[in-house]
DNA sequence: CTTGACTCTCACGTTACGTCATAGTTTATT
DNA sequence: AATAAACTATGACGTAACGTGAGAGTCAAG
C-alpha cells in the first residue's frame, strides 16, 4: 500500500507518514526504485500501535524507544495500552464529575473550593514541605517544589504517608506482602477520594506513572525507580484481587 | 493570588500563565507596580473554563474567540463542555473496544480487517466519489478527496445517504420534523455501527462537529453550515427524546 | 542589611506536524 | 502512442504551545 491508501484507511496524513519514516518510527518495508514507500500489513499493525500510544500522550521519541526495545512484545503492549485507556477514561470521568459539580456550584446548589474546581486536570502530588524536608532533606524538596496539593489536608497527609512508605519499599519485591499492603492503601485512597477505580483502571494508572513524564518526575523525587515500583505493585495488586 | 500559587493549585505552569496573559487569553485582574500578576477569583473561574476547552482539543485561539464572544454564557458553556466530554468518553470507549478486538484478533479468536483496526481514531467521513460527483460536482469531490471511509460499503452508503439528505435540509429549521427524522437516522446509524451513544453523547458529538476543525471541514464540504445545522438538530433531538 | 524566594521580560529551543514549491513517476484518457 | 491527470518524492519554511535558561528587579524573613 502506498501513502494515499494508508492515509485514507487510517486517518493519518501523508505528511505524517513521511515524518514517521524520516524519524525512523515507521519505516515502510519496501522502497521502490522511484522512491515510493510501500507499506506492508506488518507496517499497518505497527501504525496501529503507534496511534494508540499517541492517543495516550506518548511522545514519538518514546514510542520509538518502546517499539525498538528488545523486550517489546506486541501482545503485552496491547494489554498495557488497554489498561491505560481505561485509566484515561477514569480521568475523564473525574472531569465530568468536576464539571457537573461546577454547574451545580454556579446554580448555588453546592459549594466548591477553588481547588476542587481543578480536580481531574492533574495527578501531580506533592508532600507537605516540612515533613518532606525532615525525611528526605532539603535537596529533594527543593527539586519538588512545583506544586502544592490540590486536595484537602487530610487527603494530602494520607497520600504523603503512603508515598513515604512505598518509597522505602521500592527496592523490595513489588509482589511481597508488605508492598501489596502498601499499594492497597494507595488503591483505597484513590477510591475514597477520586472516584471509583476498577482494578483495570488502577493497573492502567500505574502504567501511566511510568509512561507520562509528569508523573514519573514527581514520583521519582522520593526515590529513583519509585514510579516503576508502583507500577509493578499496582499491576500485581490488580491481578490478585 | 500570584503566579506560583495559581500554578500549584491548578497544575498550570507559570510559563503557561505568562503565555496566556501575553496572548490575551487570561489577563490577571490586577498588575502591581512591580509588574506582578494578581489573579482574582474571577480569573480562576475563567481558567477552569480554559482548561476544559483545552482538554477538549480547542486551540487557544478558538478558546479566546469563544470567551470574548458577546454571546458567551458561562453556564451554557459548561453544559456544552459537559456534553463534549461525554462524547469524548464515548470515543474512548470505541478505542477500548477496538483494542480489545485487536487483542482477540492477535490470539486468533476473531478476524479483523485493516480498516477495523483503525476504528475510533477518526470520525472523518467521505462519500462514494462517483455518487458525490454526480450530485455535487467535481469541485466538491476534489476538495474532499482526502480519505476514504474506514467502514464497510454498506455503512458507508448509509452514511452517504444521510449526509446528502441532511445537506439538503440545512437551510430549514433544525427543529422541523424533516430535520429531526433525518437526524434520527444519523443517531441510529451511529448506534448501529459505532457503539452505544447516549443522547448526551450524541449532543456532545454535535458540538464537536463544530468545535473541531477536522469535523467541520469534512462535513461542510457538502454545504456551508452543515456542521452547525447538524449540531443544532442533534441538540434538539437529544432534548426531545 | 543580607539572603533566599519569588517575579518579571526576553529569547532561543522543542515537538509534531501543516503548507507550499518543484520535480519525478504512475495511471487514466484521448 | 501521446497527453493529461493523479500520485509520489524531497526540501524547507511556518505554526502552535509552551519549556528552558539568562539576567535583573521585588518581596519577605532572618
Amino acid at each position: 500500500m502506498k501513502v494515499k491508501e494508508v492515509s485514507q484507511m487510517t486517518g493519518v496524513s501523508v505528511r505524517t507518514l513521511h515524518h514517521y519514516d524520516d524519524i525512523g518510527l515507521l519505516v515502510p518495508d519496501v522502497l521502490t526504485e522511484a522512491g515510493y514507500r510501500i507499506y506492508s500489513e506488518e507496517n499497518l499493525a505497527t501504525l496501529q500501535q503507534i496511534l494508540f500510544f499517541r492517543e495516550l500522550g506518548f511522545s514519538l521519541k518514546k514510542i520509538k524507544e518502546l517499539l525498538s526495545s528488545p523486550s517489546f512484545d506486541r501482545q503485552e503492549a496491547f494489554e498495557m495500552q488497554r489498561k491505560m485507556l481505561i485509566a484515561k477514561r477514569q480521568q475523564l470521568d473525574e472531569m465530568i464529575d468536576t464539571i457537573e459539580k461546577t454547574i451545580r456550584h454556579e446554580k448555588g446548589e453546592l459549594r466548591m473550593t477553588n481547588e476542587e474546581k481543578f480536580q481531574g486536570f492533574d495527578f501531580s502530588t506533592n508532600p507537605y514541605e516540612q515533613e518532606a524536608r525532615d525525611r528526605w532533606g532539603d535537596k529533594a524538596v527543593d527539586e519538588s517544589k512545583k506544586k502544592v496539593a490540590q486536595f484537602g489536608p487530610e487527603v494530602q497527609e494520607e497520600m504523603n504517608r503512603i508515598y513515604f512508605n512505598l518509597a522505602e519499599l521500592r527496592h523490595t519485591d513489588p509482589k511481597s506482602e508488605k508492598a501489596q499492603v502498601a499499594i492497597k492503601d494507595w488503591f483505597d485512597m484513590l477510591n475514597n477520594n477520586f472516584g471509583t477505580y476498577s482494578l483495570e483502571a488502577f493497573a492502567g494508572l500505574g502504567e501511566m506513572y511510568v509512561a507520562d513524564e509528569r508523573f514519573t518526575k514527581n514520583i521519582d523525587q522520593f526515590g529513583e525507580g519509585l514510579a516503576e515500583f508502583m507500577r509493578d505493585a499496582m499491576k500485581t495488586f490488580a491481578e490478585n484481587n
